[in-house]
Order: C-alpha cells, then structure tokens, then sequence
DNA sequence: CGATTTCGTGGAATCGATTCCACGGATGAG
DNA sequence: CTCATCCGTGGAATCGATTCCACGAAATCG
C-alpha cells in the first residue's frame, strides 16, 4: 500500500535501517552527516514510520483510550476535548470510546483498547467493575476514574466535590422560601447518582426539612428521563415550587416538559442543573446551575495517568463544585404556586 | 505486560501456534477438537490479540480514523457519535481526532492516521488540500469527505444541500415582512461556508431583494464570532430585522449578545440559525432552524467509505436541508423595530 | 607511542500474529 | 489393493521498526 519503509529511507540515506532507526527516534549516538542524510530522505519520501511496528518492538504506543459515557453529553463532549488537548501536548493520541451509557458497549470498547495495547485508560466507568474493568486491573494496564469511582477499587481517580455545590443550591432555594424541593436523580449504579442524592439529602437535612420520597424521581441521566422526572413531581398532589436535576441532560428534558405545559421557569418553578454547559447561559430565564469543570478534570486525568504510566501510584483529586445563580432560581417563592400551576 | 500470547493459548491448548490463529480467525481448516479446545484456552486466559501484530501483519487494522472541526460543536459530537455507531456495527473502531478548527492540528492528527495505518479516513477537510491532505490522497487512502469538501479532488463525499433550506428560511422570512436579513457567515476558506452565503444571496434574489453588504458578517463558525458580527450588525445605520446564522455556535454567540442587549428575539428580532440541536427548541422563544441531519450524514459516511475500502469508487451524496419554524422568526414584522431598539 | 576508551555503524534478533508451504494420515476412485 | 486427493497441522517466513551486540576507527590517557 502505502510502500515506503525505513528500509527505504536508509537506502536513499546510503546507510543502514538501525542508522536510519537511530536518527529518526533521537537517538544520541548518530554522527551529523548522517542525521541531515536520513532527515532529507525521509522528508524527499513523505516516510510516515507505521506505528504499528514501533509499538509491537518498543511496547509502547503513545496512545491512551479514554471511555465516556456519551460525547452527545456536553459535559463529556468538553471532558473528551480537554482530555485530547492535554494528552496531545504530551505526545500521546487518544482513542475515544462512547459507551453509549450501555454496560455492554463499554466492556467491549475496553476489550478493544486492552488489544490495541494503548498505554493507559481513562474511563468514566460503567457497572460494579465485574465486567471489562476487572481484566483492566488484572493486567495492570494504568488506569484513571474520571467523573465517577467504583467502591472498592484502589485506582487514581478524579471526580467532582457534589456536595459543597448541591448544599449552595438548596441552601439558596431555602432562602427564597421553597419548601418543597424536588429531586431528579441520576441512577444509584454510577457514583455520581448515589454521591448526588446524598449530598441532596444531607443538604435538606441542613436547612432543617425532611425528605419526602414522592419528591425524588430516578433517572439515568439522560434527557428523556428528565422529562419523566418532571412529569412525575409535577403530578404530586403538593408538587415541588422548585427542581434541582443531577445532570445537565435531565434538566434539559425537565425544560423541555414545563415548556411544553406552559410553566415559565423562575416564576412558577425554580429550577437549577448540574453540569454548567453554555447553553444553559443562554436560556431565557437563564439557568442556575452547580458548576464544576470539564476541562480542569480532563487536564488532570491526563497528569494522573501519565503519572501512573510512569510507575508513579498518584493520590485521587477531588474538585470542587459551586452554585452559579442565575434568572431560574432568582425570585422568591410565589404567594399561590399551586393555584397558578393548576391553571394548565 | 500482558504478556498473553496465542503461543500461550496454542499451548495450553496442545496446539500449534498456527492452528490456534487459524481458530481464532474463524479459518475454516480446523477440526472441531482444536476449535473447542483452543477457544476454552484463550477463555481460561482472558487471551486479547495483539491489534498491532494483527495488523503488522496482515495489512489492516479494522480501524477508522474521523477528524472533525470540533467536538465541542453538537453538530459535530452528533455526526462523531453516528460514525461511530455506524462503524462498530461493522467492526470498525473510530479514532476520533479534534483539529480545534486549527489546520496546523488537523494537519498533525492526519499525521498521526496514516502513521496508525488507519483503514480508511473520514474528514470534515480544513485549508485548500495542499497540506496534510496531500499526504492522504498521494498514498491513495481511502477518504471520505463529510460536511466539507475541497473543489478540485475528486473524493467522494458527504454533504448537505444547504440551498433548499436557505431559500425556504429566506422567503419565509420575506413573507414575514423582512426586507432587511442579516447573515452570519461561516468563513470562506470552508465550502460550508461558500456554499451557504451563495445560497443566501440567491435566495435574497428570488425574493426580490438585493444584498446589502454591510448586513453580512464573516465569522468563523463558533461562537465568539457570532457574537461580535451581530454586534456589528446591530452597529449599521439601517440595523435588519431579521438574521441568519451560519451555524449553531454563531447563532450561539449571536443570542447571547442579544440576551446581553435586552433585545427579544422573535419580537424585536427574528433569528434563523443553520444546523438543528437539541437545545435550540429549549429556547423561549424557541429558535427556527435550517435543519439537516448530522446522524444520516455520519451513517452515510461509513457506508461510502467501506465502499472505498472495499474498492469501489461511490457517488457522492448531498443530505436535504429543511426550515423548521419555530417561535424565533413567527411574528411579522414589527411597525417601529428600529425606534424600538433605540432604547436600548 | 602503545593501550584503552569512546563512538558511529551495520548485522541480526526480536516483538506477536498471520500465512505460505510441505507433510502425513485418511478417504475415495479405479 | 494401489494411487491420487483432500484436509488438518506444524514449521518457518514475514510484516516494519527497534535494539542488542560486535566491530573498526578515532580519540584519550599514562
């Protein structure tokens, strides 16, 4: 196919392929005349070395995967970009995987990244660490836990501070005088549904109310559970006056229902999302959200796998999270929510 | 490393190490009894091929590479997410590249694809096709293009008929009672982009306007450019009525500033963006969009480049495009828009 | 000035899987 | 019963780059 080999290079060079080799890879023990010879032959053939054959002899690919849950979810889409950006200055390609939120496509994207021998793996895992990630760990392949961990295994990770932002968010909606404070969760499976949820509860807890289950709806994460959430905590006989979702794909569902039932967002209900993506700046009323960022979390990933990569056993960061009050949770509860909600 | 080897399976399985390859590649010249036994070996070891040998040695590496402007870009995250889709329905793996719309980037990722031996490469191409580009069509590579192309390469592509849903956004909007339409463009380095303000202009004709050059802005397709040209925009003599943005990001930075000045969009101006995403029916007003559909396009984009890859030369394939009307552009005209604005 | 170190170089082994080729045993035809 | 055919199998070559090893030439030391 594409035909030209280091064997060619070195031919044109006039020396050997070991020369040829040793130039191309920086190798210290070349004379000049040599290196200027094979640089010209390389650039006259367009050479491309095949990567292939270097990573099968050095055992290194200078690849790393990285595994999302979505790149549709904006907050993966950023992670995914940060990650790439972060990895290409240090020499390294990335193989991205989607694992569509689907146990099955995850375990078979990692089998795909254990054989293509990248050097490490960043994932946002999937499941109870039975499936694909226990032949990770049991190979000894570096890897990183981004966005969400697994209870019981000991892997460098970086994840978010929910709780800190979650406690701001209810905290805030208590001092507008919300009450009733809904809940749309993301599943008990990930780390970050269960983190969430506790953080919610604890956050309740604080601000003196109790719980109450018929407020809580569990989703996965995406958009068209959001809308189910909504449609549930809205069919309560006391609906909540205001709705914290755990992701930004549910909120967007939550929106797209109480716009399809007439509901004006920060007038008859409060609303505020996790994950900060631009769009949400955009609404009208602007959304609150409890931000944190993709793109720090991204670019540490990077730092902690290379590190792992190295030989180093790296400590798990945890960053931090903070509430970003915007029009949707900005006006005060309303004198007659329920009467006003009832009119649609 | 791993360290698992098919000399490993074929021993335990009692076997050579050709006969063990011979069964794990389904070749038919096997018995069952090396079959059932070399296939519970490589399960009792948790045996991974190495892709890389694989590949050395046989010439492919049932591998896709995908370069596009920008994952960020929802279009671009929907049509990645298709591709691949599309292609692990086939066996395929994407490695998707990120040229940050930069071609000194998109030239180094087309790099590091053909040094990987990629099967075949998908590309949203970026520049004049003198650069890395070059380097694909010289090895006779098989190449897709998709959203863009490059006039004079006879490479088959992906794209969308942009004319159709222009035209209809325009007469629409003229139907409306806009004479004065202001439009985002895309850069003219990009077909997209050149297609589009050509488009736009034809259809200015059909209607019976002329084009206004001061109502043209030339961004560069995200976000901070659509912002800054309907700025400028707003900045003329005469302001329009009514604009059409190029591309979501634009339209993006095109709402904010709108947001900024206190202008309502749909009332005090009606906008258009080109390319459909989720959150642009969240909107409220929710937005009119020139809808075209990244999932068909990526889909497509597979399918023609296996065709290459199997060896054929398919046609090209150009995607409809179709207004969706929404409340961003449903008012007519207002009596005073420009007295209006002033205040502001 | 002779002995030893340094340095650039080429030959050959190597990585792990695939595949060509040749071989032996079983089957089928004459 | 003999000879040709077919089939499963193992040995060995191969893909392209890296790297160990040994060699000759030059540089350095006592």
């Amino acid at each position: 196919m594409t035909g030209i080999t280091i064997k060619d290079v070195a031919l044109r060079a006039g020396v050997s392929a070991a020369t040829a080799s040793r130039v191309l890879s920086g190798h210290p023990a070349t004379s000049p005349d040599a290196r200027t010879r094979v640089a010209a032959a390389a650039r006259d053939l367009d050479y491309r070395p095949n990567a292939q054959a270097r990573a099968l002899r050095s055992t290194r690919s200078d690849s790393i995967g990285l595994l999302v849950p979505d790149v549709r979810n904006p907050f993966f889409a950023d992670l995914a970009h940060a990650c790439e950006q972060a990895a290409l200055t240090s020499g390294y390609v990335t193989l991205l995987g989607n694992a569509n939120e689907n146990e099955h496509q995850h375990d078979r994207y990692l089998g795909t990244l254990i054989s293509r021998r990248v050097d490490g793996i960043i994932v946002a895992p999937l499941g109870d660490g039975e499936g694909g990630i226990r032949s990770l760990i049991a190979r000894g392949i570096p890897t990183v836990f981004v966005d969400r961990t697994i209870d019981g295994l000991d892997i460098p990770s970086v994840t978010t501070d929910s709780a800190t932002g979650i406690r701001q968010a209810v905290s805030h909606l208590a001092s507008l005088g919300h009450t009733r404070i809904g809940y749309l969760s993301g599943p008990l499976s990930t780390s970050t549904g269960r983190d969430r949820i506790a953080a919610f509860t604890a956050a309740l807890a604080e601000s003196g109310f109790e719980q109450a289950p018929e407020l809580v709806y569990y989703g996965d994460f995406q958009a068209a559970s959001g809308a189910a959430g909504m449609r549930a905590l809205l069919n309560n006989e006391d609906p909540p006056t205001a709705v914290l979702a755990a992701d930004s794909l549910m909120a967007v569902g939550a929106i797209a229902l109480l716009n399809e039932r007439g509901l004006v967002i920060g007038t008859d209900i409060a609303l505020v999302a996790f994950d900060d993506i631009e769009f949400f700046a955009l609404l009208n009323p602007a959304l609150s959200v409890v931000s944190h960022s993709a793109h720090d979390m991204g670019r540490i990933a990077v730092d902690l796998l290379l590190e792992v990569i190295a030989g180093g056993s790296p400590e798990s960061v945890v960053l931090p999270s903070e509430l970003v009050i915007r029009a949707s949770s900005s006006s005060p509860i309303l004198p007659l929510p329920l009467a006003r909600r009832k009119k649609n």
